[in-house]
DNA sequence: TCAAAAGTGTTAAATATACACCCATGT
DNA sequence: ACATGGGTGTATATTTAACACTTTTGA
């Protein structure tokens, strides 16, 4: 594949996919480790293949997922936007000659996704390269690759913008969760407090979530009823 | 430019761009008319443009504007978005020589912009192949080449979504203009009717637009007062 | 003087906010 | 019994909605 890239894939296009969750009160995303940097998980498109169908393939790859929730959030179409001294460093490490022609070392336009995810149900996958993987603070990240520190942050800017429109942040919880859950991760995501009995009106007004008939077990203190999104 | 396309442009990526105006109580949007079927203004980048200049590059090119509202909405990457039949009858009227392999044939990536302009500014212009150029009610398009007549559709889709976020319909009309001009076209976007007096209460709340000393000469009735954006 | 368009006020309904109270459970 | 977390009610403030009233202008 790395010879062949070149003859399979769309020239100056890539994906990158913020793949975030919701852990220990905590946002995270899924990153892979390279010589102690990290980058996000992304991939190239098949010449044949559609954008979308190439993002759901990368996804599928990565977290062993069907289903999820993602969403394009921006174009990063700058002309300087080619890393070819970051690829020589990382090519170097794995064994892989150098040209400075070699196809990854083009421009490349990326497509930047998001996806929300619950992350018990992820099998991190660290693919071809095996690549170690970590669920990082995506308040918090490490050095990372090229400029995919710059598209993690416009993720999650772009998901604290969509929240209360798209009404998506339940794909981070599992299947059945709790309005107690869903109240803390909307706070974390928003940066701020939400009323408690507020909020409980507000999603239940939306008609999208199912009360389920036993409330959550295991769990000390009075146990919370739980819910489930409607489509699921 | 028609035979060194290959070599000066991102193979595979096109831009397409909706410019919408607001003329005689109906929305608008710029078409260049080739045998009888029309298109969107679009391009190619630059293999040293950003994504970002060539739209901008383009816009300029066929509206004489050096000023204007633009933005990303969409990106149309189907796989079988290639329209080679098309392309060899256009090339074909214009006594271009066919070949199927011509890199206008290859399969196109195409990130879709909306233009918000003020007709009265703009200049078209039908570039280098001296397209006849129109602006079409953008609820009743013409026959279309391509998939111009989806994006279109799209565009006008997501102009109405997001017009209550980004308060950017404005960009439509005269640098100064009135709250019932302001009023009538949020009301033709947003199909419905929305009260008077709860609008320029609303408009005038967000903070964004300054009223001008002299009320609009020259119309009948009470003058309406002017308003100009801030940033202008 | 009257119709038309503009600007703004008034009232009622709906929604948001802050807070309080009660409930269920484990210690 | 009591601390903790969950669920929901109440009172108040703010925003939305519907409508009415007044002003300005040309015919």
């Amino acid at each position: 594949m790395l010879d062949e890239g070149a003859n399979l894939f769309l020239p100056n296009l890539s994906i990158d996919i913020a793949v975030i969750g919701f852990e220990a009160g905590t946002l995270k995303v899924l990153l892979l480790e390279l010589d102690s940097k990290w980058m996000l998980p992304g991939g190239y498109i098949f010449k044949n293949e559609s954008i979308d169908d190439a993002s759901r393939r990368i996804l599928t790859e990565r977290t062993g997922l069907q289903h999820y929730f993602m969403k394009i959030f921006q174009v990063f179409g700058n002309a300087d936007r080619s890393f070819p001294d970051e690829m020589r460093h990382i090519l170097k490490k794995l064994d892989i000659p150098w040209h400075p022609n070699y196809w990854m070392c083009q421009r490349y336009v990326s497509t930047a996704f998001y996806a929300l995810v619950d992350i018990e149900r992820v099998t991190p996958d660290g693919g071809i390269l095996s690549q170690k993987t970590a669920w990082w603070n995506l308040r918090d990240l490490p050095v990372m690759w090229f400029d995919h520190q710059h598209i993690a942050t416009g993720a999650l800017r772009k998901l604290k913008e969509d929240i209360l429109i798209d009404h998506h942040s339940y794909n981070m919880l599992p299947e059945n969760f709790t309005m107690p859950q869903l109240h803390q991760l909307q706070e974390l995501i928003l940066e701020k407090k939400i009323d408690r009995s507020r909020f409980q009106k507000k999603m239940l007004s939306l008609g999208i979530f199912e009360r389920l008939p036993e409330p959550k077990q295991g769990v000390p203190h009075r146990r919370p009823f739980l819910y489930k999104h409607k489509d699921h």
